[in-house]
DNA sequence: CTGAAAGCGCTTACAG
DNA sequence: CTGAAAGCGCTTACAG
């Protein structure tokens, strides 16, 4: 069988007390005996179970990661630098996918409750922050990601939303664009309302009223759809501004599946910056959000958090970056 | 403080033997009882812990996922149907990229180990199957998915990667091209190098011979410039066959930055059919990957191997498709 | 520098 | 139908 403390302690004629310093380096072992237990240990093939460790020091060394869909590319690339970011502090992660829905959130979170994981990052929409109560209620030390509910006050990592919406809404507007359309994701997520909110606000400060008409939402599922209809209103926008590179991507697709040219019959322009900004056709223009350093500083900050719970909530917010390519030209050129 | 077994007990005034019971539907409980216990435990909102379950029971409803990355698209849509299918049997997944790196592979085998999970599925790439060791010398239930390693006895779902290569060489040679080029992923990558082998029995079969300088070895990150390599041969190919979606991107871009038209000048095919193939420009010919289908029927898999060890190991081997779009052609031909 | 002992929060025979 | 008790494999004061 799988040897356990005991069977070390036994063959080292030692107590497991003992055993356990020298595997967390506590306490004062000498030398000799120290490295004698190391070289038992190394040829019994003994690892600790950190179930059994868990349950007496409280650390899991397991994170939770709930995004609204892994196979997200920007979530997904979100998941890789939190795993590497963990990783580097001796930290697991568990994905959770809500399709931002609140039960499957509130499920994720009892689940991780229970499985007493050291700390969570929330970086899914959801309708009613009381999804996260399992959490909340429990202590579990919560972070959010590119989210936020100001009902709740727990730390955050953000790019400033409002700032990226506003440069895209710059960039149209510096092109000549005056009549906008947005394709914006659903109400309850609060990224996307800032992003509008930047988009708008810069408009009109630029003299441009954004036509009501003009702002659809949409899940990514339909974006192609949505799109269209944006496209067949009789007075269809010379640009869209779209929420992500996905909902990006089905105003692609729409605007070619009405032999629209882009950039130059509708300039789009995507948010987000993922590997599918690259290899659309055209190439899109997208705001980037700083995806690495948005899961590095994410994991800092629970980890902080994990080890000083009692202090107040920071908030970090992080600088988006408007990425120019191809989707994006003056209205109605003909630099094709 | 968070509730445990012992208040329910009390509270209820049983035993803590009869409250696991209710916990776990075991025993026979008087219907009042279990009901009453029920109540007791919501309005305490008591949820039991699952890591001191575990140190009992030997259940830690987790599993493993060795992935080379998890912002792969590929490997990212995998995790999500890996996830969901586990949801379903009351598991939660941990995620961990490895690069193909063998050290980073020993080191989650050995961490998974330690964190007891239930099972473990091996979706990456590695020199020396003996990375794994930590998990198969403990006898951890483990999987492969779209990998073999046929020193190694575990289950195993695959795709075809075989018929999915002659697929791809099937429909360049009946579309005319005589001159082949591949861009194959590491050789240490069981399923590139049956992809390989399937496209060029295929063409040798059809009486076409590939020139082996013709075909190359390629990380993700390199794909571009391999693919320039490629094309910059004094007789370059007219179709190049990719290992996956992202080398063919790297060759699209490759082709497109020294001024070929694709397909018109070559053509291009990829293998798994993630969502980068549909967003191309053009859109991808690729060879589809059931990828749905792989994460359902390797977690039904590894929970069967979980639930009884002793078996002898299935191999389930599904079959590809190839899903023709806009990237290949005629050679030379001119239906732009 | 080292060990005996209690305890983490459960599950599981076993006895009644 | 229910409970007393042992045990899972560790960590952590505490005593010496």
């Amino acid at each position: 069988m799988k040897p356990t403390i005991y069977d070390i302690a036994k063959e080292a004629g030692v107590s497991i007390a003992t055993v356990s310093h020298v595997i967390n380096g506590k306490g004062k072992i000498s030398k000799e005996r120290r490295e004698e237990i190391r070289r038992i240990m190394a040829r019994m093939g003994y690892k600790p179970s950190m179930i059994a460790s868990a349950l007496t020091s409280k650390k899991t060394y397991a994170l939770g990661l709930l995004v609204p869909d892994i196979s997200n590319p920007f979530f997904a690339e979100i998941a890789r630098a939190v795993e590497d970011e963990g990783q580097r502090y001796g930290y697991s992660v568990f994905i959770c996918s809500t399709d931002n829905n609140d039960e499957k959130v509130e499920r994720y979170a009892a689940l991780l409750q229970q499985k007493k994981v050291d700390g969570v990052i929330i970086g899914t929409g959801m309708k009613e922050p009381s999804a996260l109560e399992p959490l909340l209620r429990n202590g579990v030390p919560t972070v959010f990601l590119a989210r936020e509910f100001p009902s709740v006050r727990v730390p955050t990592v953000v790019v400033n939303d409002y700032a990226g919406g506003a440069a895209a809404a710059q960039h149209l507007i510096e092109l000549g664009h005056r009549r906008l359309g947005v394709l914006a994701e659903q109400d309850s997520i609060s990224s996307s309302r800032e992003r509008v909110r930047g988009f708008r606000q810069t408009a009109e400060a630029a003299g441009i009223w954004l036509d009501p008409a003009l702002i659809i939402s949409s899940g990514i599922k339909e974006g192609k759809v949505k799109a269209l209809e944006l496209l067949q209103r009789e007075n269809r926008p010379t640009a869209i501004f779209c929420c992500n590179d996905l909902l990006a991507i089905g105003a692609l697709q729409a605007a070619k599946g009405t032999g629209l040219s882009i950039p130059y019959d509708c300039s789009i322009v995507g948010f987000d910056d993922t590997v599918l900004a690259s290899v659309t056709d055209p190439p899109l223009t997208t705001v980037a959000q700083p995806i690495e350093q948005m899961g590095q500083t994410v994991v800092q900050l629970l980890l902080r958090h994990i080890g000083q719970p009692g202090e107040p909530p920071e908030r970090i917010v992080l600088p988006p970056v408007l990425s120019i390519r191809q989707s994006s030209s003056e209205p109605a050129c003909d630099k094709r």
